[in-house]
DNA sequence: GGTACCTGGAT
DNA sequence: GATCCAGGTAC
């Protein structure tokens, strides 16, 4: 396991840039531009939520993606319910889309990416409460597209989500905080060769002091999004999701490398 | 083996 | 832009 300062880190990504073209090392891994790239540096996999190296955390994205960066992985509290297994899954879930393909035929997902801006067409919503210091999530009937989920809403129109799922304000800033302070962003060109993905990381962007106000401020504005990732057989996690441009606002300084 | 983290996607 | 989704590991 490598160890890097801030200065090596920076050698060795624009070393990996001069490299051009190189093939990815997971397969069948959406994850496999931020996997090659820890690989590359010699930073072993692990699931600590922890920064990658030296309190510098390191996020790679294809360039030509228009998908959501991932912040971190929290469960709502609180924990002793766990929400995502025993209640949303089971009881607003809905059949798999490969449901009886690849899956068995009991295989149920509960997918929802949401905001504080609107409602999911599901009827969820995510909701900023500065008093109780804490995100917490809202489930209203009422806003379920029917022509959408006709079968569907008639599973859950009587329901009620109570407790609601929630994060307090310290969980998060204390997540955030040990986890996001410095970060490197790299952008990838991708594209196959000979049938394998291969990446050239390009773009090294040198992300300094996340900013915790800023942060709750964009959940309020609905910029950052939080994603339930669940299916029966594999719970993805609970993630806190934004958009590219909004990643880097999140930083007092930006530098690119 | 279930839960909760990690790395990220396409349409 | 919203609604769906992937393969990994530690304990």
């Amino acid at each position: 396991m490598k160890t890097y300062t801030k200065e090596t880190l920076i050698e060795a990504l624009v070393n990996i840039r001069d490299r051009g073209w190189i093939e990815t090392q997971r397969k069948n891994n959406d994850g496999g531009v931020g996997n090659t790239l820890e690989d590359l540096l010699g930073i072993e996999e692990n699931n600590l939520p922890i920064p990658n190296a030296a309190e510098w955390e390191l996020k790679a994205q294809k360039k030509d993606t228009t998908s959501l960066i991932t912040l971190f992985h929290m469960e709502p509290s609180p924990r002793a319910y766990k929400f995502v297994p025993l209640i949303l899954l089971p009881e607003f879930g809905w059949a798999h889309q490969a449901a009886g393909q690849r899956y068995e035929k009991s295989e149920k997902s509960f997918r929802q990416t949401i905001n504080a801006a609107n409602y999911s067409n599901r009827g969820f919503i995510i909701k900023v409460d500065r008093n109780e210091r804490k995100i917490l999530v809202d489930f209203d009937c009422r806003h379920i597209e029917s022509d959408a989920h006709s079968e569907w809403i008639k599973l859950v129109s009587q329901k009620i989500l109570s407790p609601k799922p929630y994060w307090g304000f310290d969980d998060l800033y204390h997540k955030a905080g040990t986890k996001l302070h410095n970060c490197f962003f790299v952008l990838a060109e991708s594209k196959i060769i000979n049938g394998l993905l291969h990446f050239h990381y390009q773009d090294i962007y040198m992300l300094k002091k996340f900013d915790l106000e800023k942060f709750i401020d964009a959940i309020d504005k609905g910029r950052i999004y939080v994603d339930f990732d669940a299916r029966t057989g594999h719970n993805h996690g609970t993630k806190f999701r934004l958009k590219r441009d909004a990643l880097i606002s999140l930083y007092e300084e930006v530098k690119k490398i």
